[in-house]
DNA sequence: ATGGAAGCGTGACCGCCATCACCGCGATTG
DNA sequence: CAATCGCGGTGATGGCGGTCACGCTTCCAT
């Protein structure tokens, strides 16, 4: 284990909007470089004519965040993007009175802060780091010349938003356009298990979120996330073990997300 | 008025999803050209360089659309983009059983389909026009090949998704996050005024929309939208006069859509 | 060890609002 | 003109699920 540097965690149930710039992970910036970064080939950056990628690497600086950390806050002026190399990033959006919306969990590849990057626009969304996270930083500024000056690389951008806007659409689809919570939480865990079908009627997932996660990112409460869980293994549609979530009926759940 | 081409309506209350093409308005795609188009200097296009001012008007053809023509239906293959002049169009989507959710209602200047254009998706959203329309359209093919001859559009274009993006995650929140039905009717109402806001304690809008497409934007349902309408104005919060809606008491308003 | 925090499990309550059913009105259409 | 349809208004009902309250584990940190 790395001796991290300590950083104060987020506080709980605070209300974060309007950009508190005392949260921005400045100190954070340079921690430790990730020179072995897995995903250099992300989607947003590869094959690059040799011009562009010698710019590009110029103006990225690599750096790390422990779990607990806040890339940038939702309200605050975009100061450029992040480009996940490995870990887990939450993006969130909260009222006024503490409520909190997941918007989605970021994984590696992924690029972020992006919109409000091009827009110069603040921040829609918060994110903080659930875990352990080496990302690559390109500062606003420098991110937006280089697409002036790189015009091929535009297109990509736009086709990366576009992406982002489609599974945003694909969210609000299932917030608002479902019946009951139940409903919700079946989607959620299909949604989860998709691409990790193991062929026969099983799937397994590993389950990194608590209830209290889960019920922000349907739209819910912690009871009502607990209490249909228990519905759903009464039901014999899944099974838990520890942190291991095992989808026994998958069909089941689907006919519950199917109303 | 003019004579349209008379287009049958698209089915109240029917499952659209999956791209019907029978549905496709493809006889619709030139009726009358709107040379008179006022709104030439569009946000995305506006100060382009010469040469690719003239190579996009070779590529774009304008129509017009009658009260009811549907621009694209969810899920069906991205055929390209359509670029409002006039008008006002309704931008849906909805779920297996016939419930729907409106994302939001598009006006002159905007461009419409750019996401699934750009990442050579289906539609993610069914366009309804809701008010005779006219609009410059572009082919899926030629609308890429432009921006790969012209990289320098490429940053408009991501500006546009952003901003597009940041209206999705604004709409995402009023529907995620209040507590209530009357908060997020409130909270339509007021967004609604914005910009309208005459000064003084009052204002004025025209409200196009019936109670029943209200309560889709807002994921309720008619008979509720109407109640609410009929309390609020026993509050004197406002008042309705045929489709003219005064806002009589926006603090008032305001005060209800912070819980 | 031990206090405390974080996370899960349950019971009781009750208010909002979706749903059904029906009616009246005005506009459109034959 | 009658018939139809879309739209708005209203009552009754019932269940879903949010909220409060409490107890129980597990896991750190002191």
């Amino acid at each position: 284990m790395l001796s991290w540097f300590r950083f104060v965690p987020r506080k709980e149930g605070g209300i974060l909007r309007g950009g508190d710039p005392m949260r921005a992970p400045y100190g954070l910036e340079i921690i430790e470089s990730c020179l072995s970064c897995p995903h250099r080939e992300d989607r947003l950056f590869c094959n690059l004519p040799p011009s562009a990628a010698q710019r590009l690497s110029e103006i990225t600086s690599p750096s790390s965040y422990p779990k607990g950390a806040t890339l940038f806050v939702e309200g605050q002026i975009a100061r450029g993007v992040f480009i996940l190399c490995s870990g887990r990033v939450k993006l969130s959006t909260s009222s006024a009175d503490g409520k909190t919306l997941i918007v989605r969990i970021a994984e590696a590849g992924e690029v972020l802060g992006l919109p409000a990057t091009v827009t110069e626009k603040p921040y829609e969304l918060t994110a903080e780091v659930i875990e352990p996270t080496q990302a690559n930083f390109i500062p606003h500024q420098e991110f937006l010349n280089f697409l002036r000056e790189h015009g091929e690389v535009g297109l990509r951008v736009a086709q990366q938003l576009g992406e982002t806007y489609h599974s945003a659409i694909a969210e609000m689809r299932s917030i608002g356009l479902s019946h009951s919570v139940g409903e919700k939480l079946a989607r959620f865990l299909l949604d989860l298990s998709a691409g990790h079908d193991s062929g026969n009627g099983e799937v397994k997932v590993t389950l990194t979120l608590t209830h209290e996660e889960i019920a922000q990112m349907i739209g819910s409460s912690r009871e009502t996330v607990t209490r249909l869980f228990g519905e759903f293994k009464k039901k014999q549609l899944l099974q838990v073990k520890g942190s291991t979530l095992i989808i026994m009926n998958k069909a089941g759940l689907e006919s519950i997300m199917h109303s």
